[in-house]
DNA sequence: TTAAAACCTGCAGTCACTGGAGCTTCAAGC
DNA sequence: GCTTGAAGCTCCAGTGACTGCAGGTTTTAA
């Protein structure tokens, strides 16, 4: 068996990120230690490409580190419940709908605020008016994101 | 006149911010300083909390603090063009509007990882699969974030 | 053998705050 | 005037998830 023989440089290639965020993972414990050359090089076997996977895509989706350390301990025994990872999942989603409820009525007000722009002096302008003056937003959107 | 009379506590409440972003504020230059009691105190006027909510408001909006710096400045002298100004929120606008369709994305695949659980062990578990296997999914969305 | 590309460690920086330690000042009640 | 507790002060470190750099070493292909 010659497995491990990925250098970190086709490993961060192969999975779509750089090779400073893989030495990341290490440093924090997310991602096992590779094995190394005589040199003291990296040198990477399937499975971390595979860990390395789930982490990128876990990560594209939105969660947090230590969601993903989690998860990731839950992926390793087969055996356990699938409840908690149902809901990390379901808190993922959660915190992505409210964020996007959130978007869209920000882009509702930017769309507003450049659409009614009359004046091209400063004075008159509706952008720095609309910032200036929180009333003038129709809906209200204080209530404190609360996420991220 | 005796017009600077507001602590900073008060302030924060007003505008619905915690003490410490606002000196943070004061600190980055954003917001100019506030006049001081002999005991060392800061002690706010009326300008000073337009705009800190001038300041809010814009990031609620996802405005970045080099952003709002530059609309500040602009608002400041009413007579210069607004084109500025609108190239500002149009660019801030796309980018919002980049976000909501990464996180619909992703809030439809965790929906779709949620709805299809089947197995209540962990090695059946579609959540974990899907993070998994990349190829689970049905849209790519590798094209990487690129924002935020 | 040589040269360039890739790798190594260690540390600092990013953004927009947040929290804490340890001290001082203010305002209200007595 | 005195006391007391809330609120303020400065300075510094930490957060999350990386990213970038300096200065050196190893690998690999020509």
């Amino acid at each position: 068996m010659h497995e491990p023989s990925l250098p970190i440089g086709a490993l961060a290639r192969s999975v779509g990120c750089n090779v400073q965020t893989i030495r990341y993972y290490e440093q924090v414990g997310l991602l096992p230690p590779a094995s190394r050359t005589a040199g003291a090089q990296r040198r990477y076997a399937e499975v971390h490409r595979q860990k390395l996977s789930f982490i990128r895509h876990a990560r594209e989706l939105g969660f947090s580190l230590p969601a993903i350390r989690e998860l990731l301990a839950l992926a390793e025994e087969g055996d356990s419940e699938c409840t908690r990872a149902d809901r990390i999942a379901r808190h993922q989603l959660e915190a992505v709908r409210r964020r996007i409820t959130l978007l869209e009525r920000l882009r509702a007000e930017l769309e507003r605020m450049l659409e009614h722009r009359h004046g091209r002096r400063v004075r008159d302008c509706r952008v720095i008016a609309t910032l200036a003056d929180h009333g003038l937003c129709a809906e209200e959107h204080h209530e404190a994101d609360a996420e991220r």
